[in-house]
DNA sequence: TCTGGGGTCCTAGGACCC
DNA sequence: TCTGGGGTCCTAGGACCC
């Protein structure tokens, strides 16, 4: 059996943690850039407010209702993730963190447990020690295991066990198909169109026909839906096989220069990132482009990739070659909103294959690195950088609606009088 | 005025190898 | 008339996740 637990409102409930005059009042995080609605509490889903909204679009519901609005503060709510994932690991055996606010559970060995009882310690443990609502579907799969806990926090429990025949059949009936763990947008609009509306509806069809229609995938799906295991807990995280660091920027850019300390920026945190996995890059990939929504500006996008004279994770070298693919697809006279970097042909910083007519990085750099790592570690983000990454953030993130970072900053710790 | 960021997996088709 | 069998690697495109 596994059980998958889901934070609720993950970080709207984040921000109320440390806030309980948000208890029972509609809050609702944005995305970077103050752009679009991401999270929502239950009371702001009540007005309606969808996921994914520009917040410009709803203003007047803000207004008028008095919705607390936060920008995105990831120190906290990694933080607070930390804590709830601590948490769920006194609980079992074995568990793997899905996501910021997921954890699949391996509840191998507790077969005879009162898995109703045992469910129930979990989630008020949780709320005990960290004051997150945790919602848990337990269930012999891990797509059955997201069904459980989507039937859960729509009966408004904080858990639901789906373990024979009889509660797998009803809660399928009730799940509608967009619901169901693998099925986007498209496949949802393509199932409805076959009046297959809800997840029964789906064990129903005929394997041969899921698999012409919608891969390998779609008949892992159907078979974990009928309470056949296709996937199992993954412990170890693997290395990442891209690494992504990209920005749209606060406000429009133009200047060439701007944008390479833009890029430079995204390089240089890459290259940390790089550098945590214990990894190189062979090849970077940088690319910009102009706001897509502005239909009366001129549009312009591209992107390119540099292959490396060597697997690099040193960040001056990789800002070099990130600001030489830059200058080859800057073009003048666009007023460029977004820009990022990605590392590709990743492969672990052990096994780098040397170059005949360029010298390898030396023992100096890495131990540089290592260094200027630490310094930020203790420090605090860029307190040692690259000069090209520059001063000016021209190119910053608009973050007006920032909330102190409670857990993780001594200034920024509350006060109880 | 204003519209996020960071990933994965699978398939088909083309080019190539012996 | 009739034209093999068994592979790999790469890329683009499409789908999905949080």
């Amino acid at each position: 059996m596994f059980a998958l637990a889901d934070c609720n409102n993950f970080y709207a409930s984040c921000e109320r943690v440390f806030n309980p005059s948000l208890e029972k009042k509609a809050v609702v995080v944005l995305s970077n850039n103050d752009g679009c609605v991401i999270a929502r509490s239950n009371e702001a889903k009540a007005l309606n407010i969808a996921m994914g909204v520009p917040v410009y679009q709803i203003k007047d519901i803000v207004k008028k209702h008095q919705v607390a609005v936060f920008s995105t503060n990831f120190t906290l709510y990694g933080d607070m993730s930390n804590r709830v994932m601590n948490t769920l690991a006194e609980f079992v055996p074995d568990m793997e963190i899905y996501s910021i606010d997921e954890a699949f559970l391996s509840l191998d060995g507790f077969e005879h447990y009162n898995l109703e009882a045992y469910a129930e310690k979990i989630t008020k443990t949780v709320r005990k020690n960290t004051g997150i609502p945790l919602s848990l579907g337990i269930a012999p799969t891990k797509t059955l295991a997201k069904a459980a806990n989507k039937t859960a926090k729509k009966s408004g429990k904080f858990y639901c066990i789906l373990n024979d025949e009889e509660s797998i059949t009803n809660a399928l009936k009730k799940l509608d198909i967009e619901d169901v763990w693998g099925i986007g947008r498209r496949y949802a609009a393509f199932l409805r169109k076959h009046n297959i509306l809800t997840a029964y509806d789906f064990t129903c069809q005929p394997e041969s026909w899921i698999r012409k229609h919608m891969t390998v995938m779609g008949q892992r799906l159907l078979k974990e839906l009928k309470g056949i295991p296709c996937y199992t807990l993954e412990n170890d995280i693997p290395a990442k096989k891209n690494i992504c660091t990209a920005r749209s920027f606060g406000k429009m850019i133009g200047d060439v220069e701007q944008l390479q300390e833009a890029v430079a920026s995204f390089a240089a945190r890459c290259a940390e990132k790089l550098r945590r996995q214990k990894s190189c890059a062979a090849a970077i990939m940088v690319f910009l482009h102009t706001n897509f929504h502005r239909k009366d500006l001129p549009q312009y996008a591209r992107s390119i990739v540099v292959p490396l004279p060597h697997a690099t994770n040193y960040t001056p070298e990789l800002i070099k070659y990130a600001i030489y693919g830059l200058t080859k697809i800057f073009k003048e006279g666009y007023a460029y909103k977004k820009a990022g970097v990605i590392m590709v042909e990743i492969i672990p910083s052990n096994s780098v294959q040397g170059n005949l007519f360029y010298p390898v990085a030396d023992e100096k750099t890495k131990a540089v690195m290592d260094v200027v790592d630490d310094l930020n570690a203790k420090y605090g983000r860029d307190k040692v950088r690259i000069l090209a990454q520059g001063y000016s953030k021209a190119w910053k993130m608009h973050q007006e609606k920032l909330s102190p970072c409670y857990s993780t900053r001594l200034s920024d710790i509350p006060h109880v009088y």
